[in-house]
DNA sequence: GTTGTATTTGCAACTGGTTGCAATTATAGC
DNA sequence: GCTATAATTGCAACCAGTTGCAAATACAAC
């Protein structure tokens, strides 16, 4: 139940927001697939159709549409962020630390989670789009050693 | 059950790391209060007491010090990570994307979700820290209308 | 206490992302 | 189709954090 260009547009115009031909753009590109993309990879193809796009209008778009839940962003940790068209139903990423194999997960398991931090505390998770880490089965089998000796005495 | 600045120091040794006046004084700032610190508050700490400690070297220190599980960071999402000395029993943070309360909760809740992940997918899940945000009962309470409105015509 | 050397530091240049502001433009009203 | 104007863009300066490399130094062996 992905959301096409038109209707992401139009929610645009009925939040109050102007349809500009960058906004446009940057949709399309995020609607071309169906991957998470950094902000980077965005701009990057975003200015291989129209060059003269600035970064910051690429940021700040990004951010907008993120708050507005037209588009979605995961936090991968260590700096990267990704973005994708708000997919239904909601999933998680289980991301391998060694070999970033992405496992992807729907939010089922978290919802016993969720609704007893609701009880217990009030406070209501928004668990849209989580990155958890850890060590996929093929590295953990693999990893002979932790690595807790010295990366150069290695 | 949190480790003495002598203990971590002997740790950095049995693992073949060096302790250098930065390292020492880097731990020191850390082990003086059990908050969470940001990399650019540390570095003024440390610049506080040893002006000439350059921020390349607190930044790779941090990374480095987290690696080895002698301190633990915490990403709260949007580019702000903050580290304090590994406590323990580990927590994690159920933070309100409104007025920035920060509810601790113990990591017992996840225990039962890691297990099954590993059950299912082979995935050994690092849960030491997470953040979650959301939003808190007060601002749940006080929120009228989402803010699916312009902020400029708000 | 010296010496040797691999680790660590400081530096300076760089990167990805942000901000304030003036110029441009989408759109509503006529 | 104009006009007015608030939203949006482009720009340039900036900021936090990273990187490569040469200089300094912790520590092990003597």
């Amino acid at each position: 139940m992905t959301e096409t260009h038109t209707d992401l547009l139009a929610r645009l115009v009925k939040l109050g927001y102007r349809v500009t031909p960058q906004r446009e753009l940057l949709l399309a590109v995020l609607g071309e697939t169906d991957k998470h993309l950094s902000a980077e990879t965005l701009l990057e193809r975003v200015r291989a159709v129209y060059p003269r796009v600035n970064k910051s209008v690429v940021y700040r778009n990004l951010e907008l549409l993120a708050q507005l839940g037209l588009i979605s962003c995961v936090d991968f940790g260590q700096g990267r962020v990704e973005y994708e068209v708000h997919h239904h139903p909601h999933h998680h990423h289980l991301v391998c630390r060694n070999c970033h194999a992405m496992i992807e997960i729907n939010s089922d398991a978290f919802a016993d989670i969720q609704h007893g931090f609701l009880e217990t505390y009030g406070f209501a998770a928004e668990m849209d789009h989580l990155a958890l880490f850890g060590l996929c089965r093929d590295c953990r089998a693999q990893m002979p050693v932790q690595l807790s000796h010295h990366p150069h005495t290695l």
